[in-house]
DNA sequence: ATCCGTATGGTTTTT
DNA sequence: CCATACGGAT
């Protein structure tokens, strides 16, 4: 975290106290956002506000943890506790726990996530086309946040695709509704919906949730602005905080539209815009700020600090790619030997796209220096993985119903929706999990005995399962059971039918089968040889280690507290910060991005624009700026021009007028480093 | 028509 | 490196 100051500026103060209506908070990078937020909540309790009645909203999981964290240190647990701090999503999932009934939902609805969708789409639209289900989900979500339904989407349909999907996203609709299920969309909007033709409901939350704060404001899309509205009524209590020229997220229907209505739709809006950076240094901001002065400016905002100059901003000329790898090991190499405690964890390793990463990891490899990629997708994301686990839910928790669905369908078993669609409205009249109501006596009033047959050979099934799962210990004998389970389910044919690529399915094979070693591993009872030591480890059934499945993923999801570099994309990397930071492959076409088939329109550019503001501004002390000559480009390699940007941070106009002492100490340092950095850049090229 | 091989080229992603 | 696209072969 940046060094904080004792106590709050002007400019946070002023954000925090003013209580009197709607409010927007311009943080700039780095100037301490949070803090404003957390404070706020603080001030809010002061005045009087119950903590359940005020709800603090961010985009991501990890920063509302963090948010709640940060409040309880200000405001105490018991305080923290009840605050209503989640993401716009899980706010959509309490509203629709509490009042979907108005919408036919049933309290216990099941969640569905992307490829869940995508797998009901290729059903739905009879095919197999990956792509093509991807088009669909792309396009109906686009639809959907648009306030449309499959009517709606049919009406606006303009070519023959579209009117495929809208058909399509009719008989999602449906199987949604059978399957008592929503996706992420629904999660916004469906709340939205509610909030705006069911007054009841509307005067019941807006007085449930008295203030609303925003984080990230310039990321919320068009639905999401509407919904906020609905929330926060005529009363319009709320602070939004964001930065317009750190959205990025435009190309996923990111609007600063939102912020550009803010002060037309609420005329007696408070502005207060949050410009002294606790992050970086002067030579940093200065480059930032001159970037960023080429995009047009909807709110005029200059970042600065009082940290003095410090390291000059270098641009680093590379060869290629693998050069570049080079050069970036080296200056890490060199920036560590140079003493002072400088950690692995505290470099980053910032590109536009994700194939740019590989370069790096294998020079990191070579050079035996640890690293981690974020962003990358985890192995419990895989398909298949999503697939064992929803089984293991399913064992260990019986009414987890998306865990049912999930373990029903894969693989085919001969239920089809037809059948479960039967018994969601079965479970949902009864107010049943599908697992209950696979045994209900009644139930074959609702579902034919054919399929009711199939259903109970799969409940006894999982009921055996169970079984052996909470009385198998030991690892060689779970490996054993589950070895027998995929068997039985015919898990490893299931693959192979599915994946046209045989060498796929290979691949996902031996994933599953990593997974079966991993739970087998968990079980214990193995002789450990360690240090010259027997140790037998504890043995646990199979189906504790199956509880404990998803604390291990998030814990190993995380890992913030190692000792490694980071490489990410840009994306990624916002709201983060290193002491070093180095930015890959800023070369035109790169970044800016310019695709072949894509026009560069001057919001593209713009956005582009941003995203390296973004970068340059997570670093903290140093800041390297990479260029490439040459860069490959499919088969052959091609010549690169440094990105329009590097001229834009007008680097070499800089006119100091700093302290001397400090100018000279900086440059006698800069000389040091550049010395260092050659011989080792030599060293590497041996 | 379908399948397999090689050629080609490559944004960004949370819920 | 991996996914998709297209062309040649069956």
């Amino acid at each position: 975290m940046s060094s904080a100051p004792p106590s709050l500026n002007p400019a946070q103060l002023e954000a925090v106290h003013y209580l009197g209506g709607p409010c927007l908070v311009l943080a700039g990078a780095g100037s301490g956002k949070t803090r404003v937020i957390t404070h706020k909540i603080a001030r809010l309790l002061q005045a009087g506000y119950e903590p359940a009645q005020i709800a603090a909203i961010t985009f991501t999981n990890k920063a509302a943890a963090e948010m709640r964290e940060r409040a309880k240190q200000l405001v105490g647990p018991k305080a923290a506790k009840h605050l209503a701090i989640s993401t716009f999503h899980s706010l959509g999932v309490r509203f629709l726990r509490s009042e979907g009934a108005r919408l036919g939902l049933k309290e216990q609805f099941s969640i569905l996530d992307s490829d869940d969708v995508l797998g009901i789409l290729k059903d739905a639209g009879g095919s197999s086309d990956n792509a093509l289900a991807r088009s669909w989900q792309w396009t109906i979500s686009l639809w959907k946040n648009q306030g449309l339904n499959s009517d709606g989407a049919e009406a606006a349909a303009c070519n023959d695709n579209e009117r495929v999907a809208a058909r399509v996203m009719k008989r999602y609709e449906e199987r949604l509704s059978a399957y008592q299920a929503v996706d992420f969309d629904d999660l916004i909007g469906l709340p939205h919906q509610l909030l705006l033709r069911d007054e009841e409901c509307r005067t019941k939350w807006q007085n449930t949730l008295r203030y609303v704060l925003v984080d990230e404001y310039q990321d919320t899309n068009a639905i999401q602005y509407e919904l906020l509205k609905s929330l926060v009524g005529d009363r319009a209590m709320f602070t939004a905080v964001g930065d317009d020229d750190q959205s990025i997220y435009g190309w996923r229907g990111a609007t600063i539209e939102n912020l550009r209505r803010l002060p037309e739709e609420y005329p007696q809006l408070k502005v207060i815009p949050l410009e002294q950076n606790y992050r970086s240094t002067g030579s940093i901001l200065r480059a930032a700020n001159c970037v960023i002065a080429n995009n047009p400016k909807l709110f005029e905002k200059k970042l600065w600090s009082d940290f003095g100059d410090g390291e000059p901003v270098r641009v680093i000329e590379c060869d290629g790619e693998e050069h570049e790898a080079e050069r970036a090991v080296a200056r890490i190499q060199s920036l560590r030997a140079q003493g002072g405690d400088v950690q692995f964890k505290d470099f980053a390793i910032l590109y536009r796209a994700n194939h740019q990463a590989r370069v790096f990891e294998k020079a990191l490899r070579k050079a035996e220096m640890p690293y981690k990629v974020s962003g990358g997708q985890s192995f419990f994301d895989r398909a298949e993985i999503k697939d064992l686990c929803g089984w293991l839910r399913l064992l260990v928790n019986n009414d987890d119903d998306p865990a049912f669905l999930r373990a029903v369908t894969t693989p085919k078993r001969g239920i089809g929706h037809q059948t479960l669609g039967n018994l969601g409205e079965f479970a949902g009249k009864w107010k049943v999990s599908l697992y209950e109501a696979l045994f209900a006596e009644s139930l074959g009033t609702a579902i034919s005995a054919r399929a009711i047959g199939s259903l109970h050979e799969f409940g006894r099934y999982v009921n055996d399962l169970e079984y052996r799962a909470r009385n198998t210990t030991g690892s060689e004998d779970a490996k054993a059971l589950l070895m027998g389970w995929l068997k039985d389910i015919d898990y490893e044919k299931h693959l192979y039918e599915g994946e046209d690529s045989e060498k796929l399915a290979a691949s996902r094979w031996s994933n599953v089968l990593d997974f079966v070693d991993w739970i087998a591993k968990r079980c214990g009872g193995e002789i450990e040889n360690d240090g010259g030591l027997t140790v037998e480890t504890e043995k646990k059934s199979v189906l504790e280690v199956a509880q404990t499945i998803s604390v291990i993923i998030s814990l190993a999801e995380r890992g913030d507290d190692q000792n490694v570099i980071t490489l990410s994309t840009l994306h990624a990397s916002k709201g983060l910060e290193w002491p070093h930071v180095v930015l890959a492959g800023v070369n035109e076409g790169l970044l800016p991005f310019k695709s072949d088939d894509e026009e560069m329109t001057p919001q593209r550019l713009e956005e582009e624009r941003r995203l390296m503001y973004v970068g340059i501004t997570r670093a903290r002390q140093t800041l390297a700026v990479n260029t490439l000559r040459r860069r490959k480009k499919g088969r052959d390699t091609v010549q690169a021009i440094p990105s329009r940007f590097i001229k834009e941070m007008k680097l070499h106009e800089v006119t100091v007028k700093e302290d001397p002492r400090e100018k000279l100490k900086a440059l006698r340092e800069a000389a040091a480093k550049r010395a260092a950095d050659s011989a080792a850049q030599a060293d590497t090229q041996r």
